[in-house]
DNA sequence: CGCGACGTTGATTTGCCTCAACGATTGTGG
DNA sequence: CCACAATCGTTGAGGCAAATCAACGTCGCG
């Protein structure tokens, strides 16, 4: 039974991976051994500011935030990743130091993630990965570059309509507040902005 | 002399990759076989709106910036590179599509630059450097993420009292007008800011 | 020398925030 | 399964950070 789940969820990332370029017997193992599928209750934390973190997430079903809590509590959503998407703090997963952000759950969630010193193992039994990692997050990259320009150059409503044509997945199973605190706005804000656009439509 | 001005400056870039892993005479040579060595004036264009980006530039010296201009005409600078720093626009690299940023010279700048084939030449003859540009991305996306993460939670003057420290080397190379680009901010209002700090320290 | 970019300062405006109040929805323990 | 609490989405009044527009002196460069 525990097998049978096991193998069931491995699936999603071998299509995945097999998406960017094809596996071999072997590889397909090492993936599947070195993944581990894991479910997080709706709240329930991935990592938590203070602790190192030591997984990489791949979302399976569900959908997880990362984000960090200033001085005055606010909530700034960093990253948000819903079904085939990763996310990890980097930054705490390569020198592994202490995270000052946290990764919870927006849902329940299914993942599969991997530890620091397994994906080493990875990288060492199948140097392959080191080029498809090296295109994941070059995407990722040009992505989060992306968003940066929007942050940067564009009102608070056009982040929100960029939200809304690029996040439709997500924009009946996330929360005003959540979309705020991704968009890097208030929800009163965002609320106004909402009735703004949606009388500007009739 | 100019065979001794290429060997002169591909040395940095050399030493760059060696600071990361070793690498081999086959590998070296491959290097300075495929990275050319190209001087930009002060003002130059690297790319150009509407093109497509075609190479990946390593500053061997000087700097270069990354921007866009929006429709009200305003200059938003997404990247500043600076000696043994990596820009291009990834988004248009990779994708081969038009690219609608502008990279060009804030000082006469040498660049190592490589071409797109000619990386994907590196990749197949010296597959050592997937892994290589995967570390190089990797510390890039941190370093990005931190960024936006200032963007999003933090007032302009903080944004200002981590860009004094975390570019120390560019603070007295830049204009106030660049700088107040980079940070997302009008040249009056960093001016402003300046005027505060300055006297909150006296 | 003269012109255009730069840095500064002042007056005014605006995009977004804060705080507060309210009904609606969700969730949770008894 | 209900009652109560907590969270959510909305709206209003007022405030603040940063933008805009304008004016002016300085400087570097052609």
């Amino acid at each position: 039974m525990k097998e049978n789940s096991s193998q069931a969820s491995i699936e999603p990332l071998l299509h995945y991976f097999e998406r960017l370029i094809a596996l071999d017997q072997e590889e397909k193992e090492l993936v599947t051994e070195l993944f581990k599928p894991r479910l997080f209750r709706k709240r329930q934390y991935c990592l938590q500011e203070g602790n190192t973190c030591t997984q990489l997430f791949f979302v399976v079903r569900g959908c997880l935030r990362m984000y960090k809590i200033d001085e005055q509590g606010t909530t700034h959503i960093l990253q948000l990743a819903a079904e085939k998407n990763w996310i990890s703090d980097l930054g705490s997963f390569y020198s592994e130091k202490k995270s000052e952000l946290n990764i919870d759950a927006l849902e329940d969630t299914m993942v599969l993630e991997i530890h620091h010193d397994n994906l080493l193992v990875l990288y060492t039994q199948a140097p392959k990965f080191h080029r498809i990692f090296r295109v994941l997050i070059e995407n990722s990259y040009i992505s989060l570059q992306k968003r940066l320009l929007l942050t940067i150059s564009s009102t608070a409503e056009d982040r929100y309509k960029y939200f809304l044509d690029s996040y439709p997945h997500l924009v009946n199973r996330l929360s005003q507040t959540q979309i705020a605190s991704f968009l890097g706005i208030t929800p009163e804000f965002l609320s106004r902005l909402r009735n703004k656009i949606s009388k500007a439509k009739s």
